[in-house]
DNA sequence: CGCAGATGTTGACATCGTTCACATAAGCTC
DNA sequence: GAGCTTATGTGAACGATGTCAACATCTGCG
């Protein structure tokens, strides 16, 4: 057998960390995800993190580039206006993953190129698709501020998105 | 004189670490609060703070419970366009008070009965104050998602939240 | 005056991010 | 293939954090 035990050399752990600190990310939500649980998961030492991310933050980064682009592929498939509710779908049935993405890390994207180019990928993408400028980022507001708002429980539960972003403005 | 050389009792100690848990949020923003800091600024020994919130849980919801009677106040002031344009400013003037009043803390306000009053009371206003239903969450989400967004910095700095708001939508 | 409860302190534990020195594997050059 | 270089992983350690348990001190009430 080609998998025996326990070789010194993982073999992808870059990849293997990144999907134990989404597991983590999806399980706990935002503070949830530490550097060692997840090198623990990946049956690894700490340390051996640091030998493909820098930091912590960095590898956060790498974790919120790597939705932006499933994310960004996700909405362009879909229609003008099943695309704000799919944005606020997504965010509700992924808290964990939207709120890194759109949380305090991305003001600190310019430190991490990869999610900076994921990020502004994505972002081009709802502009490009929405029409003119102002439209575009009220549209984008409006879903992304609907988003937050339910996913903190802020609104009453009898709230609908499809409602609300399917009736006229 | 009264004020003499360290009583063993502080006096308000619970004032005082909100304060300090406040100087350190507006300092360094999410996750810059920590007990240990805030006790140590109230010049107090890091267990001290347990006799006055359960949790560091407890202390950041009562925190928030505190901004939310002031943001509540100050929205009541304005007139309905100029609301929603105070929102977003005050979301940008003081960013770390924004997420920890609207960030996933706000989820777990059923376990905390400050916040859970302090915040209803908010939006409460906020609703009423808008009009229709509908409509008034459609406005509270635009100017909610208008912060998140700037705040973030996934919009381009040329963008004006008065403009924004002012033109019709 | 004296006791009870409130308020602070000390010391300890587990966890976390991070660093440094070291060990091991993979791959390239001759 | 032998030997060196580089990438990758390990171990022990440091400082910081949240939290707990046991102890000290003050304040107010009888």
């Amino acid at each position: 057998m080609s998998t025996s035990a326990k070789p010194y050399h993982h073999g992808d752990l870059r990849a293997a960390l990144l999907d134990a600190a989404d597991s983590l990310l999806d399980a706990g939500g935002d503070g949830a995800v530490s550097l060692r649980e997840a090198a623990r998961i990946a049956g690894v030492s700490p340390t051996a993190a640091y030998r493909h991310f820098a930091d912590k933050e960095a590898l956060l980064a790498a974790l919120a580039a790597r939705h932006f682009a499933q994310f960004g592929a996700a909405l362009g498939a879909a229609g003008l206006d099943a695309q704000g509710i799919a944005y606020v779908r997504f965010a509700l049935a992924r808290p964990g993953r939207f709120r890194l993405m759109f949380g305090p890390l991305l003001s600190r994207a310019k430190a991490h190129p990869e999610l900076l180019a994921a990020s502004q990928a994505a972002f081009d993408a709802l502009t490009r698709i929405a029409g003119g400028r102002e439209a575009a980022i009220r549209a984008w507001a409006l879903v992304h501020g609907l988003s937050h708002l339910l996913l903190d429980g802020a609104l009453a539960d009898d709230v609908s998105p499809e409602d609300l972003l399917t009736s006229p403005c």
